[in-house]
DNA sequence: CTTAAAGTGTTACCTAGGGCACACCCGGCT
DNA sequence: AGCCGGGTGTGCCCTAGGTAACACTTTAAG
């Protein structure tokens, strides 16, 4: 009893510490807390099963998880995102998208809090200012995306991977976080390429000496140099 | 005064028909019609200034408008989504994303009532029934970005060219709506590509006999042919 | 009517990057 | 220890599609 009060506690902080739930009442947290159940996916395996998705309302606690779809043509898999703490998924089911064959797959040990659909929708209705700040998190989703077909169709691969680094690297050791112990199939799959040519362009910057890489670990030796990869000022 | 009246009653049933004020009470509507300013741009030039779109919540009436990026690298443009009647934009500035230089530019002649975002705001925050319509159109957007990206990294472009074409074609006559009247450039800028790429494959297409072109007129003549472009139903 | 500008059809060229193949390395398992 | 599987490092080959260049045609502007 005494676990579960505590556990209960450290999701109720965890949700008053989520953007989202900014301007949201503690009755109003505690009222949706006790409709949640939880779920914990222990590394790697976790295929969240479509029914579950369509059903339920998911809210990210801890670890990580990749979104995608799957290709059989080619046989390659696209990384549409990556969800981390204070993420939820997924809007589309929530307010009834087109069916669409996306993936959901734990990267790491994860640990969820969902909600069934109907009731969440219920739950939305007597809290705006969650749907307030829900807007602001759909937006930011969709100005993402854009960035991220705008980056497809303008850069090449060595740039886009440039900027993947850039943005996982520590600003000031250049020691690449989240995306380090994911393998280049991986990578290849968040930047829209294949294992190859991600593996071809890593050991393009290693010789350059912008990178090092040792197991599940890189780093950025001269950031001005990654910079430069994607920074086409052309003065 | 009597050509007022009936310009706001045309909005007012403009704005009733539209999906996003579903539920929302006509005298909100009545409210927000009155915060809002209407504007004509004629065809092809009003390129909307981002101190606009920054400072309004625009809602579209008639006509037709692209949200597009400019590369100047390599002096493209890539069109983020097409605009058209019932649709609004910026749920980006509405809710204070990053900054990000998008432009508009009208298609053809186009009506649009816009109003202040801080009005915007404060009546959105009244209305929760319309912002349940927006989360549900936001998410639309979402996935119809993530579909975007996944064609453009999954598909090659006589695949993403047959599906636009399919997507803006009569089901009965195989008349080509909407795009007809685009340049070849724009067509490019629609699935990510330049000019004489889409013309060489609109071409490859003619030659098939799967479409037939005039000036600012396109037909598909074999439906299935086109279907058989981008549905690799490899048996 | 004349001229400019925008759009089209078509060529030739060239390179980024997808595909495939194979050898290697390391960590985990029995 | 030995094996196996997932992850690497490289190679080669080949084609889709980006680029540039030109001529021609249509529309818009003066």
């Amino acid at each position: 009893m005494n676990v579960e009060l505590e556990r209960y506690r450290y999701y109720f902080e965890t949700f008053l510490n989520n953007p989202l739930f900014k301007g949201v009442s503690a009755d109003s947290i505690n009222e949706l807390l006790h409709l949640t159940k939880s779920r914990v996916c222990t590394n790697r395996t976790c295929v969240i099963d479509t029914s579950d998705t369509s059903h339920h309302f998911f809210f990210v606690i801890t670890g990580k998880l990749k979104v995608y779809v799957y290709d059989t043509k080619n046989d390659r898999q696209l990384t549409l995102t990556l969800l981390v703490p204070q993420d939820v998924f997924s809007v589309m089911s929530l307010f009834g998208g087109l069916k669409r064959k996306v993936y959901y797959e734990t990267l790491e040990r994860t640990e969820l809090l969902y909600v069934p659909l109907p009731e969440m929708k219920n739950w939305l209705k007597k809290n705006h200012d969650f749907s307030l700040s829900l807007m602001k998190y759909m937006a930011l989703k969709i100005q993402t995306l854009e960035n991220s077909v705008t980056n497809i169709v303008m850069e090449d691969i060595p740039t886009r991977l440039a900027k993947l680094l850039y943005q996982n690297m520590d600003k000031n050791t250049g020691v690449i976080q989240h995306i380090n112990d994911l393998s280049h199939d991986e990578i290849g799959a968040l930047i829209g390429t294949t294992r190859s040519v991600v593996n071809r362009h890593i050991n393009f910057f290693k010789d350059q000496g912008i990178l090092e890489v040792k197991r599940k670990y890189m780093r950025i030796t001269s950031i001005d140099a990654l910079k430069r990869e994607f920074d086409h000022s052309r003065v």
